[in-house]
DNA sequence: AGTATATTCAAACGCCTGTTGAAATGTTTA
DNA sequence: TAAACATTTCAACAGGCGTTTGAATATACT
């Protein structure tokens, strides 16, 4: 019997998985990854209009993969808990791994 | 100086993450975590055609999340390597961690 | 041949999502 | 108070995408 995991949690889980899947807010996360930004440097860096990188924010907040402390005029935003910066370095080591076995086996059912 | 990934990467990064951020999808992926299933009996557990499970795991498997196996008639479908996993493991006890920091603290920026 | 399983193909269907720019909010400084 | 800075909100645009369906095709068993 395999692992199942209910319709809702699944939708759950998807849009969380979705809300990665956007180059730049992926991008805006991974800056975010180490230490705090405000929105002025985060839109900076990735290149991105401050309205636009706030918009992501929000987004990226409400699934709790960001979280704001405000200082003074600014509003820093950083990566709240080590799941994130785990699923980020397993989808990179992933991604990275090439050409390592490329072909498939026909046994081993 | 954060972390930064190119434009490039992202993007490649991006779109597999975008392919879990489906609920289907990734409830197709889930039941192959364990053990591999072929194309009907993971079309029976979650509910779809055979037709359409085969279609999200041509996708799947172009991002290597499963690999398959012929064995006669049926191909099993089975999870590729431990990061996935991982992947999905973590973003699991991301959702989960609920109610435990919902406070921001102020400083430490 | 006939049955079962999986894949492909084309089409349809609906609906979203990222982006922009201007205006508003809030905060600091002069 | 007024001006300057940082961020957020709002409305609206643009552009396409992505899932799903069903029939047709392919491959492998009996």
């Amino acid at each position: 019997m395999p692992v199942q995991i209910e319709e809702e949690r699944a939708v759950e889980l998807a849009e969380i998985f979705r809300l990665l899947g956007d180059a730049n807010r992926l991008r805006i996360a991974v800056v975010c990854l180490d230490s705090p930004l405000c929105v002025g440097d985060i839109a900076e860096h990735v290149g991105l209009s401050a309205s636009l990188v706030s918009h992501h924010l929000r987004l990226l907040r409400a699934a709790r993969f960001v979280r704001s402390q405000k200082r003074g005029k600014q509003v820093f935003y950083g990566v709240t808990d080590d799941h994130v910066r785990c699923v980020i370095n397993d989808m990179v080591a992933h991604v990275g791994e090439r050409r390592s076995d490329m072909e498939d086996d026909d046994d081993g059912c």
